[in-house]
DNA sequence: CATGAGACTTGAACGCTGGTCAATTGCTGC
DNA sequence: GCAGCAATTGACCAGCGTTCAAGTCTCATG
């Protein structure tokens, strides 16, 4: 623009060293993440992306070769905010099975996002973090008792479990946050229709009976309390007879 | 409103149809799943649809509201290719619990792209077959001993580990059918990457080297198999301290 | 002190997406 | 034969991921 280039003959080009690049893959990494929670998965663009970090669209990709790649990236460095507990006492494995289990499920909700890309991706993603919780993980089934094969089979049973039902609750916090209603809001509007089409069904619509809105939408821990517990009860019991 | 969305999907009144309407929302529904199955989940689109039925992408609109709900009527479509089966003696609930278990795997493999839907969906649907599916599992678990309550927490379990292991191997199928390469050549090009990221970690390293490609790609089943019965054998303890 | 090599950033453009809307077709009951 | 309504169409919109040539800026070297 003409206006422009009359205007900086008087104003000073206030020329931004670059004394470092202004963007890093570290630093679009972060923002994304910071997006992805404030926003929702299908918030993400890369020309919001790029705006956030008061550039273009375009430039990201100097840094990273693509969306998938990035959301790559992303995953793992989100896997980095956890670490699986040390076992010294092979008592006590159940105790860090279920304190790591627990703190995947808080990871996923505290960023709900995950559960659709994890589903999207599975085990394919490779980094450096996701590889490092596997191996902690097998090292704690080994604690406890397992061979390496079998630890491999346990941990597996166990983050499935998590994994299923931390997306599940997830994709309900995402409904939730994109119906623009609080949490109790939402459940009332949805708690009646989900009674009404229960209704011909004579099980389904008992269980529905012995809660309100508001017991059910207060039940997820006890049901991933209760559900981890039954597998590591069988794990438990699996190392009994190996014993 | 969110009831207006809760309600309109399944109980919106059908329009009365023409003689011969040249679309349905049944053969709508059908093609969405050929479409699906043949290219995965980010293939379909508005446009294809139509095409593929003959028409124009606009036109599928007037038979359904918007993609979301397109998927909606999607995913409760496949759900109705598969039932719960039933418990006649209740000392036989365990086969019955694995023969669902495994027929769910079995119906998100067959259909890839369910890994990631239902993951972003979870329980928010609230489709007819989805709720009968429900219902029907509720009576395998009292039929198994448990009370209501109990029988939703058990169920909930294992489809969650079910929805969990099964989402992460359709995750995998997904990446295959991306690559364009068989499953033996694209297991073989992803194996030396794996093994060669895994060098720094002893435990999956020792993992790792326990198997070949070809033993890794094979052991899916197994993996399922042993994860479903710890936790059917959990869900077994249970019940007989309850007795 | 100029020059040129790279590291980084930009703007324009492409083909695609989900979605809206007015206009149009074609069948049914009057 | 015609009104009315179910169904379909085409034009159009904003936004998406991505590519690419054309910059800008910094630094090392001659």
């Amino acid at each position: 623009m003409a206006t422009e280039e009359f205007a900086s003959v008087w104003t000073r080009p206030k020329r931004k060293r670059r004394e470092q690049p202004a963007l890093s893959q570290e630093q679009i990494v972060a923002e994304a993440i910071k997006l992805l929670d404030a926003d929702g998965l299908e918030a993400l663009s890369m020309r919001k992306l790029g705006a956030a970090l008061g550039a273009v669209a375009t430039a990201v990709y100097w840094h990273v070769a693509n969306k998938e790649e990035l959301m790559e990236l992303v995953v793992d460095h989100v896997y980095g905010e956890i670490e699986v507990p040390r076992v010294e006492d092979p008592a006590k494995w159940r105790a860090a099975a279920t304190e790591f289990a627990q703190t995947f499920r808080a990871l996923i909700l505290r960023h709900p996002w995950m559960g659709a890309t994890l589903a999207g991706a599975g085990v394919t993603y490779l980094g450096p973090n996701m590889l490092r919780l596997s191996d902690e993980m097998l090292g704690l089934y080994e604690a406890a008792g397992f061979d390496l094969q079998e630890a491999n089979l346990a941990s597996t049973a166990v983050l499935s479990f998590v994994v299923g039902i931390a997306s599940t609750e997830a994709a309900t916090l995402n409904q939730v946050k994109r119906s623009g209603l609080s949490a109790e809001d939402w459940m009332a509007s949805a708690w009646p229709a989900a009674r009404q089409a229960a209704e011909s069904l004579p099980r389904l619509k008992a269980l529905y009976a012995a809660y309100d809105a508001a017991a059910a939408s207060g039940n997820g821990d006890e049901t991933f309390d209760y559900g981890l517990a039954r597998v590591l009860d069988g794990l438990a019991a699996r190392l009994a007879t190996q014993r």
